[in-house]
DNA sequence: GACTGTTACTTGAACTCTCAATTTCCACCA
DNA sequence: TGGTGGAAATTGAGAGTTCAAGTAACAGTC
């Protein structure tokens, strides 16, 4: 197995601590679960929306930025992806007409993405169904003390391996 | 915004059940922490194992099936993957040497993926890493109340996106 | 004003995943 | 025995992701 100890410990080496059955079970369920919803969310966005979960995220992020533009920089962070994944992704969204790129006046090396009147269509069209899915897979079959509790969790979970926990550097947010 | 009402209500539209900002909040942190998780624990496998944590998650599956062997359709179910995803990653495992395939002889159309020697080395070689990987991100920060609550949420949740819940098709298990 | 180190973003290649076929075989039934 | 429909698995092409460079520009320093 994988998280559970399958050779008896050895004298000199030190053993790892594996997980208990209970943990193991906590963890599968966990697997399972996210792949199955991210799978299934993306299935749901793609057929209705032609974009996989990642990149409705993004335009969602935009929508929700002053004047619907963000620096490149600034988007990746707040999608907690990378860089790289952000400009293939970005250049994918600018074919489609959804996001258009600006130069940045103060910064010549910036880039912003910017949301255009077609990617907002484009959201106002498909949050009601996204929604919806979102809803029948989770929320609905949660009890509000569950719901508050995965909130919880996840934060705690998100805060441990966020890279530095801070817009604290960036200078050009103040 | 995704998940809430940004037009006023029209009155021949049905309105859809937007997300409570509270709601909002709980998937966003569900979102954050799901992505940074996926992405720490590829990383970490990729860099020591030399792969991606699905495929290792597989190996795992493997080795735990009797004679460590299980027919393709019984894998890609309990990885909670497509086959065809599942065909191309044992391809990719058998170049690597770490799964062999073999032909049910009961069934023509039928194949077993099989976890040869070096697969069962790379699982023991890199489990303790990735135990320590989980143990880190996820259950050294909760409560025993909070991994208990993790575990029912996410089987609720996995149960809800089953394709069908059932082995019980699969006249090959009896 | 030319160095040095850093930051912002992009690029290309290798890899992985999805989707829509395609191939092969089983099971049933007439 | 010879269809017919479905199941098991694979394939190939296109889309997305990662990783390791690469380019360009800023910021300070001498």
């Amino acid at each position: 197995m994988e998280y559970m100890k399958t050779a008896p410990a050895s004298a000199d080496a030190e053993e790892p601590r594996w997980l208990t059955d209970e943990e193991q079970r906590v963890w599968r369920a966990y697997i399972e679960a996210a792949t199955l919803l991210e799978d299934h969310l993306d299935r749901q966005l793609q057929r209705d929306a032609g974009m996989p979960h990642v990149y409705y995220g993004l335009l969602v992020k935009l929508a929700e930025a002053p004047d619907r533009r963000l620096r490149m920089t600034e988007l990746a962070m707040s999608a907690k992806i990378t860089r790289s994944r952000l400009s293939h992704a970005v250049a994918r969204l600018e074919k489609s007409g959804w996001v258009r790129r600006e130069d940045c006046p103060s910064d010549k090396r910036g880039q912003f993405a910017v949301l255009t009147e077609k990617g907002q269509d484009v959201l106002r069209r498909h949050a009601p169904g996204h929604v919806d899915a979102v809803r029948q897979a989770v929320f609905d079959r949660l009890t509000p003390e569950q719901q508050k509790s995965l909130g919880e969790i996840m934060r705690i979970i998100a805060e441990g391996l966020q890279p530095s926990e801070a817009g604290a550097d960036l200078p050009w947010l103040r």
